[in-house]
DNA sequence: AATGAATGAGCTTTCATTCAT
DNA sequence: TATGAATGAAAGCTCATTCAT
C-alpha cells in the first residue's frame, strides 16, 4: 500500500540513475560525488537514499542494465546454421548500437564499469556474465561452422570468440577517446574479416555496405543494409 | 643519507612506482592511498613526495611508462613489404608480450589508466599518442598490402587499423578478468584471421602453431614458432 | 535539519566567526588550527565548510567585518567646519571604540590581518579599503581648516592624516600587548594635541575630559563628556 | 678551539639571517619554510641547524637585531632640557631611519613580529622591551618639559609617550603597504605637531622642513636640516 | 516522502627537523 | 663541518551517509 504509484517510483529511480550516469561520464565514478549527482537530479541527499542503499549501489544498478541492453543483442540473434551470415549480422547489430549518437555516453561509463569490476566483486560478477555468455554462444558457433565445413578446422573456436569480443570491447573504448570515429567503415572491415574467414561460395562478394555508395546502380544488397550503420 | 648517487635515485623512484603499480592493480587509482604506497613502499609519506610531486604525477608516470613499452613494440618492427608477415609478426610480438605472467599485475593498471585518461588530461595525452600511433602505422600498412594487390581492395585501411588495435586492447581486457586466459589459442585465432585474409600463396602452411602438437611428427615450423607464446 | 530559517543559518555564521576570532586571538591565524575552531564551535568540520569554503575564507570574513565595524566609525562624523571640533569628536569615538574591554580580543586579531594582508591580497585590498578611504577624509578635513585659517598653513594635510591613522592604529597595537592600558589617558593626550594644533580661540577650556574629575564639583562639561571612555 | 674561525661562523649567521629577512618579508614567518630560505640561503637544511636550533630562534634572533636597531636610536638622543628640541631630534631620526628604501624589507619583517609577539613569549620580551624603555624615556621628558613650563599641564605625560609611539608604529605599518609613502610630509607634520605642543617662543617659525625648498635664498636653517629626510 | 544540515573518518600533502654519510 | 634524503605528525579539506524536522 505505498502511497505513491509504482510508476511514480519507477521514475524517481529512472531519473536518479540518468543523472548518475551523467555525472559518472563527465567525472568517473569517484570523481563524480553524491552532491553532483543530487544536483543533476534536482532532488535531495535524502531522496536519493530513498532509492539506492549507498553509491555503490548506483554502480551496480548502472552496470545491471548495461549489462542487460547487451544482453538483448544476443537474445535477437536469430540462429540458423549460416556461420558467415550469423556473425555478419551480431557484428551488425552488436557494432551498430555503438554508432547511436545518443548512447555515447554509454562509452564512457562502460570503461569505468572495467575498471570498477576489478576492484568491485558485485560490477565483476555483471560484467562477467555480459562477458562469458557471449563468448559462449560465439565459440558455439565457431565450432558449428568447423563441424559443417565453412570454417577453417585450425581455427580455435574460444580463441576466436574472444577475438570477437575484442572486436566489440576495442571499439567501445576507442568510441570512448573519439566520439566522432567512424564506426561505418570499422564494421566495413570487421565484414570483410568474416567474408575472408569463411568465404560466401556464391556470386562475387559485395562490397555493398561500403561507405562510398555505388555511383551507378542497382540498390544495395538488402542483406548489406542490416549491416550498415547509417 | 646525502650526496647519494644518481643510480641510488632511480632506484628509489622505480621502487615506488613498483609500490604504486602493486597498489593501483589491487584497489584501483581511487581506491589505493597515499597510505597504502606508503607502507608497500616501505617509505615515509615525505619521501615519496621528494620523487614525485603529487599522487596524480605518480598516475602519469606509470601511464607514460606503459606507453613506452608499448611503443617499443612497434619499434621493433622489422618493415618490409610482406603484409602478411608483418602483421603476424606484430601480432605474435604485441600478443605475445601479454603472456608473460610477470606483466599480469600490468593488464589491472591498463584497465585502470583507460579509465583515468577519460578524466584526466595528461593521461588522455599518453594514452592517446600509445593509439594514434599504431593506428597510423597499421593504415599505411593496410593500404601498402592493397597497393601490392595482397589485401582486398573492399577493407577500409583505417577501420582495419582499430580491429587491429580492438584485437590488442581486447585481450588486455579480458586478461585482466581471467589472468590465466589462454593467450596462444587467443594468438593462435588472430594468425588463422590473417592468413585468410592475406592468403599466403605456396603450398598450404598449417595448424603449425596450434596448442596440440602434432603427434606425429616434423619439428614445427620455425616460422611458427616466432608467433609461439609458449 | 534541513529547512532552516535565514537566521539559523545566518547565528551558525556568527558562531563560527566568533570561535574563529577566539581562536585566532589565542593562537594567531597559522598556529590556531581548523581542528581547534571546529572544538571550540562544538561543530564538526565538515559543518564548517557548509559556511566557508576554507580557512582563509574564514580570515577573509572577519577582516572584512573588521573594516566595515571602523568604516561606521566615520560614517557617524557628523561633518561641520569646525576641524577641532570634528577631530575631537573623531578621536572620541575612534579611540573611544577601543576602550571596550568587551573588544579588547579583536585587538589581537587587528595585528594579525596587518601581517596577514601582506601575504594575501584578498585580505590586502580589505585592509587597504580601510586604511585610505579615512586618510582621504581626514586630509580632506585638514585641507578645510587650512581654507578656513584654523590651522597652520605649513601642515601637509596628507602627512597630517597619515599621523592621525596612526595614533589609532598604535594604540590597537599597544593594546595587543597591554589589555589594560589607559585608553583615557591616551586620548586626553591626543585631545591636548588637537588644542595646541586648532586653538579654541574663546575662554581657556581645559581639563575637561582629564580623568581625575575635579573634586567639587560642577557636572562634567557636556562637549568633554562626548570624549570621556569610561 | 674551533675549526674555523669566528668570523666564518658570525658570516654564516649573518647570511642566513638575512636570508631569512628576504623570506620572511616575501612570504611571512608561517608561510616562508625552512626549505626557502635554505634556497635562499644556497647552505644547507643541515647548515642551518648548526646556526639555529629551530625556525622559532631565527625569529627571535631577528626580532633582537630589530629591537637593537631601534634601541641605538634612544641611545643617540643627546639630552638636554630642550623638550621641543629633543622631540624634534627624535622624530627626525626614529622616523628617518623609515626613510631609507634599503630598510623596506624590515618594514614588513616588523609587522610580522608584532603579530608573533602575541603567540611567542620570547619575541614578546623583545618586543615589549622595545616599547617600554622608549615610553618611559618619553614619559620622563614630558614631565620634564611640565616642570619646565613649556609643556601644558594637562598633557598626561604617559598617553603622550604612547601616542609618539604609536606616531613611530603606524608609520611603520603604513609603509609596509605603501613602500612609497612620503615620509619627509610625514615627519614635517609630526613636527609642526611638535611646535604647536611646544612653541618655540623666539623668532618666527620656519617651514624649514617643508619639501619644497625656498626657491630663492639663504641656506636652509641646519637645525631643520636634522630633521629631513632627503 | 522529502529535506538538507550535520557528521567525522579519512584523504592528500606539507614541512620542521634529524642523522647517516 | 656539511650534506640532503628521510621522517612522520599534523595540517586543511572532502564527501558518503544519516536523521531531526
Amino acid at each position: 500500500m505505498p502511497r505513491v504509484s509504482q510508476g511514480y517510483l519507477d521514475s524517481r529511480r529512472r531519473q536518479i540513475m540518468d543523472a548518475a550516469i551523467t555525472c559518472f561520464a563527465r567525472h568517473g565514478f569517484h570523481r563524480a560525488t553524491m552532491q553532483d549527482i543530487v544536483a543533476e537530479t534536482g532532488l535531495s541527499a535524502g531522496a536519493i537514499y530513498r532509492y539506492f542503499r549507498s553509491k555503490e549501489d548506483i554502480v551496480a544498478a548502472i552496470a545491471a542494465e548495461h549489462h542487460a541492453a547487451e544482453a538483448a543483442v544476443l537474445a535477437e540473434w536469430p540462429g540458423g546454421d549460416d556461420v558467415a551470415g550469423a556473425l555478419r549480422h551480431l557484428a551488425g547489430v552488436s557494432l551498430g548500437r555503438l554508432a547511436d549518437p545518443a548512447e555515447q555516453r554509454w562509452r564512457r561509463v562502460t570503461v569505468q564499469v572495467w575498471g570498477e569490476a576489478l576492484h568491485n566483486d558485485r560490477v565483476m560478477s555483471i560484467v562477467r556474465r555480459g562477458l562469458d555468455e557471449p563468448l559462449q554462444i560465439l565459440a558455439e558457433l565457431f565450432r558449428q561452422g568447423q563441424r559443417d565445413g565453412r570454417l577453417p578446422e585450425q581455427l580455435d573456436p574460444d580463441g576466436a570468440a574472444r577475438v570477437c569480443a575484442s572486436i566489440f570491447q576495442g571499439l567501445v573504448l576507442q568510441q570512448a577517446y573519439e566520439p566522432g570515429l567512424d564506426v561505418q567503415a570499422y564494421l566495413d572491415a570487421v565484414i570483410v574479416l568474416i567474408d575472408a574467414l569463411a568465404p560466401t561460395p556464391a556470386p562475387s562478394r559485395r562490397s555493398r555496405s561500403s561507405r562510398q555508395q555505388q555511383p551507378g546502380g542497382s540498390p544495395p544488397d538488402p542483406a548489406g543494409q542490416e549491416f550498415s550503420v547509417r
